[in-house]
DNA sequence: ATGCATGAGAA
DNA sequence: TCTCATGCATA
């Protein structure tokens, strides 16, 4: 293997193409900054916890979505910078936000404050490991809680929430349900309650989903075309899939993934 | 801890 | 189709 200039691209390389040829994707102008502005329209409240709950059958464990908060409300607005806290509420319509807010049981600005977001998610954390709870065992837990249209979580989500990997709404709305687990959590540890936990059966014989690989290369490619097209067409997607020699759906999930990542807290400008 | 993926709902 | 919340599988 003595090849391998620039991985195949030439004419689909948005970094050593200065003119688009067939794919270079420089013919846009929102370069720069993105995440000026959301093609969704988002409402003004943050979906709560009392959340629709639709089909809960499947005992088993099959990967049914439709969490616990998927109330795929409008979510409200979080745009590239958030306001850290305003002392002003005396507006109508900030007035009845608030009045909203109150009934819901939440606080104006003080849950949506990212600081306090952060604050909260170490304090979880620290938490959660004095009273020796994985984060897996956090997500079951929750199930246990019993609140309102709020089931279990996974590991990843509990992890991520530590980490501030997820969007700020989502932090939001796993906040309350979280501490709820934390109160309890350290409730029942001074009664020092210990049941003898169900061995895991785990229901064997199910066929197992494979994670496809993006070698680095392919990657570094893929990063090249989303810094100067964060959303290209389909068909700009299954040329590059070509090009890299993946599948097409494994190109625009890549491409879908990577716009949620720059949306997460922690890259978010508020730091 | 994180990469790739699914699915519901909104555009 | 995209976004968004979320999770399986894996490094």
């Amino acid at each position: 293997m003595a090849h391998h200039g620039m991985d195949g691209l030439d004419m689909l390389d948005p970094i050593s193409t200065s003119s688009m040829t067939t794919l270079a994707p420089m013919s846009d102008s929102s370069a720069g900054g993105h995440g000026g502005h959301h093609p969704q329209l988002h409402g003004p409240s943050v979906y709560g916890p009392a959340a629709m709950n639709s089909m809960m059958s499947s005992h088993h464990h099959h990967h049914h979505h439709g969490g616990p908060l998927s109330g795929h409300g409008p979510p409200g607005h979080h745009g590239p910078h958030h306001h850290p806290a305003h002392p002003a509420a005396h507006h109508p319509a900030m007035a009845a936000a608030a009045a909203a807010a109150a009934a819901a049981g939440l606080h104006p600005d003080s849950d949506t404050d990212p600081r306090e977001l952060e604050a909260f998610a170490e304090r979880f954390k620290q938490r959660r490991i004095k009273l020796g709870v994985t984060q897996a065992d956090v997500g079951k837990a929750l199930a246990n809680l019993k609140l309102p249209g709020v089931g279990a979580l996974s590991q990843s989500t509990i992890c991520r929430f530590e980490s501030l990997t997820l969007s700020h709404n989502n932090m939001i709305a796993l906040k309350p349900i979280l501490q709820a687990w934390l109160e309890e959590a350290e409730a029942q540890a001074k009664n020092k309650r210990r049941d003898p936990d169900a061995p895991s059966v785990l229901p064997a014989g199910e066929k197992k989903r494979k994670r496809t690989s993006i070698a680095a290369p392919e990657k570094r490619s893929l990063e090249a075309y989303f810094a100067v097209q964060p959303r290209p067409s389909g068909e700009k997607i299954a040329a590059i899939a070509e090009k890299l020699d993946l599948k097409k759906n494994v190109v625009r999930v890549w491409f879908c993934n990577q716009r949620q990542k720059q949306k997460r807290m922690k890259f978010a400008a508020q730091h």
